[in-house]
Order: C-alpha cells, then structure tokens, then sequence
DNA sequence: AAGTGTGAACAGCTTCACAGCC
DNA sequence: GGCTGTGAAGCTGTTCACACTT
C-alpha cells in the first residue's frame, strides 16, 4: 500500500496526435504517423544502409521488406504514411529514401544523449561510441558514486548528478537515458526533465511518472526474459499448428522495440 | 542486393495460436493469452513484488494498476484471461496472485539462460547478477574473442562459441540472448537452435531467421533512441493538445516490452 | 510486365459500462 | 458500498486485392 501511485495513465502505449478531443486532424500536411510504423521505419533506416554499402540502387519493397522482416504490404503502407517516394513498376531508390526516412525521423539535426548511471549496463552503453552505426553521441554522463565522478569513459567525463540542471541544458541534450537503479529513476527523470528533456530512454524497472509531453520509452530486461519463459513453457503457442502464409522460416514475434547493440 | 533475404515473416509482431487455419480453438483450456497482456502480466508481477515488500496483503485493480502504469479495466481484463484470482468487493489477494503470475510465466521451474557475446554490453548483462531480481540465472557465456575465452564472469567461465553443442544441452539451456556484432548474430542463431534453444533475445541488430517454432524477441537501442528523436523533432505529438482524460501527469508511450536493468 | 499506393475488410487490443458478488 | 469480471463498442494496426503508373 504505501508504494507512491505511478500515475493513471490511462492514455497510454498507443497513441498520436490527440488534438482537440473532436476534430478529424485541423489543418497538417502528413496526418500523423502511427507510433508502430515510426518504429518499422527506423529499421527500414537501418537496412537500407545495409543495401547502400551493398551497392544497391533500387530496392523494390518485396526485397526491402524481406530484408526487414516484414511483409511487403505493411511496409509499402509505411512509407505511404511519409509521402510517394517510390516508382512504379521499379521500388525505390535507396539513396533517396534513407535520405527521407532521416529527415522524418529527426535525424537531420542529431539529438544530444545523456545518460545518467555509469555502473555496469550503464557504462557499457557509454562505451559503446556511435549508437547503433550513428547519429547519437553520448554527450553527458552522471552518476552519484565519488568513485564514478570525475573518472572519463570513452572521453567524456562523468559529473554527479546534481550537476544535470548545469550541464544539460549547456550541452543541449534533448534525450536521456537513465540507467539507475529502480529507486533513483524517478528522482533522475524529474531532474532530467526540469532540465529540458523531453524524450526519455528508460532501463530500470520502474514506470516514471512525466509530464504530458516528455515521452518514455522503456527498455526492461528481466520482463523480457520472462515474456520468453512464457512461451517456453509452452503456454503461448507451443508449436502447435502450421503458419497459413510462410511454408518454413520466419516467425518472429518480436516486441515492438527496435534494434540491438552490437559490440565485443 | 546482396544481403540474405530474411524470410518473409509475414506472420510476426502480434499473433497467437494460430492452429489451424480454419477452426475458433479447438479444445484448449483458457483459450490462449493475447501477446500484449503476458507483457503486462510480466510488469504486474514485479509491482507485486514490491507491494508485498511494503507489507501488502491485498491491492485492488485501481491500486495495482496505479502503480504499474495502466488503467484499472485494462489490468483486469489481463487477469481475467488467466482465471478468477479476484475477490469482489475486496481486491486481490497479493501472494496468491504473485504465485499464480510466477506459474502462469512458467516461473515455477526456472529457466537456464546463455549468453552469447561478452564484450561490452555482454558483459554488462553477465555481470548483473539475478536479472530484475530473480528467475533468470545466466548458466553459459560464451564469446570468440580468444581473450574472453576462459575467463571468469561472476564465476562463469566464458566457453568458445563452437562449444555451444555441448555445453548448452549439459546446462539445460532454453533461453539464448546474443550480443554479438550484427554480422556474427545469425551464425550464433543457427548454433543455439541447433542445440535445443527455443526463445532468443536479441541484441545485435539485424532480423534473425528462427524455424517457427523458435520466439525472438529484440532489443534494439538504436531504434529507440531514433524512435524518440522522431518526437522530439516535433512530428508524432507536439505536445499539441489535451489529453482527453488525465488531467497532469502521464503520458507514457513505452514500447510494448517490459523493464529494465538495475545497476551502478 | 512489374511494382507502387490505397480503399476496404479484417483482426487484435483497449475502453466503457454495468451486472453480479462480497 | 465497493470492487471484480466481462459483453459490447470503439479504435488501431494489419492484410488483402486491385486500380493506377511507369
């Protein structure tokens, strides 16, 4: 019972512009891009990439969406929500369409990151330079242990937290990540927010309680694991009957998340 | 053009029992839990966990709902499909409701993890000892990097990836996480579903190719970083207007995947 | 002929609102 | 009175299938 009330957010995982409560979108241009497809899109980012290094000049989107590992009709609706960038009777042009899928993502002007709790997960992601290929350097690190503060990693020193009102705003960081643990978060993420971010990278286990526009993105490893206990323990779906579509490879069931580290 | 096709999981994100192509269940007992709710039931658990640490002997759906971050009638309906553990009137009883999570997770009899990768981030999850708390205990390491191989991680030898055949089936393994660098995740793929792994959390971003009856679930931290940059550069919701029902705090929009790593 | 873009059907998940039980 | 469990309504996201373009 006494545990603080983590917000009802009743208005939650899936949701766009709500707008004024009626009206069927006032006056924009694209009409808002569902929350699921954002995240397809960044992947489709990811591969083409892969196809640019390749050599590759045009994809159509039965190979593009192979690669990605999504039917063709989905992806095909999800470019559909960021305009007609497509030929027809050729696909796409590789080139042009990252370029696109970056501007619309916001990768344009890269964010900054700062990230607060440099022990063990934490320091691996300070240390891993250049998020996923690119586009996110880590600019500021915090922590609270004396051992920590002070020390560099991968060339960026870490401050003690109580120095996220200075030097966030300083370094103009518009995301955080925040990998506490669980009874810091919430004390961090009010820190990170009166600061001025607006986007928040979750990894400890705890809902956050934020503002109506911060945005949080969760990343928990132990629900994950359990997720995958589930179904082997067989409830989920044990093996059970045949997929209706694909005759052998393929099912992924994937959460809704996006990509991975890599590193070694 | 080159890259391997990734098989064209029409068939991913959300999906059950499929069975046969036509028929509404055929004889199953709860009729199969929908995907989004064994996530949430996931979260459900580790709100209990500290409820009871708090003293807790009953919560109500508002109450447990409150903390975990969704509303009551979505919380109920969740525990709805896993049976009648509620008292009308009065609420659910904490413990009984915890153990009736930890069963239905197959919780029970424990899950032996591996892990592929031990370098930066692969270390940091080996390291972290009793994920999220407790349940998953990471039994195998393995890495090629000759450097890795025969040291100790939290008293874990790591074992060269060509001895995954032996070691995993000895360990009892049936949950494999890789964390190695994109293009050496498919061939670690293939090794740990040859070796009897059904469920793989993946961390190196590429779509892993998995006969069907294997789940992947990925973690993708570049994603979710770009996925944010996509809000904060104003696209998805401004911060446009009011939300329809709560009046101040929280708006969340979370991915659909569960916690987070405690550390520092 | 090949392949995009999209309306329309469909499926799954969420929210509502209330009947039923304590 | 309080609170659970659940049909029914509503919404979001996925899949189909085809008109349209090159």
């Amino acid at each position: 019972m006494t545990l603080p009330p983590q917000a009802d957010s009743s208005t939650a995982e899936t949701r766009e512009t709500p707008d004024t409560p009626a009206g069927p979108t006032p006056g924009r241009a694209v009409r808002a891009i569902p929350e699921a497809t954002v995240t397809r899109l960044a992947v489709y980012l990811r591969v083409l990439g892969q196809l640019a290094e390749g050599g590759a000049e045009t994809v159509s989107s039965e190979e593009l969406a192979a690669v990605a590992g999504v039917n063709s009709a989905k992806l095909r609706k999800d470019l559909s929500h960021i305009g007609s960038y497509g030929i027809r009777g050729v696909g796409y042009d590789v080139a042009s369409l990252q370029h696109e899928l970056e501007r619309v993502l916001g990768l344009d002007h890269p964010q900054a990151v700062a990230l607060v709790g440099v022990g063990n997960l934490g320091h691996a992601l300070a240390g891993y330079g250049g998020f996923g290929g690119r586009g996110f350097p880590v600019t500021a690190l915090f922590d609270v242990d004396p051992d920590l503060v002070g020390i560099k990693i991968n060339g960026i020193v870490v401050h003690h937290v109580r120095d996220i009102p200075r030097e966030c705003p300083a370094a103009g960081v518009t995301i955080g990540m925040i990998a506490t643990p669980a009874q810091a978060a919430q004390s961090v993420c009010d820190q990170l927010v009166a600061a001025g971010v607006r986007s928040i990278l979750n990894f400890a286990p705890t809902v956050l309680q934020v503002p109506d526009e911060v945005e949080v993105r969760k990343v928990d490893l132990a629900v994950e694991l359990q997720v995958l206990a589930f179904h082997v323990a067989g409830r989920g779906n044990a093996a059970g009957g045949v997929d209706p579509d694909g005759p052998g490879m393929s099912r992924v069931v994937t959460g809704r998340n996006g990509s991975a580290v890599p590193l070694s």
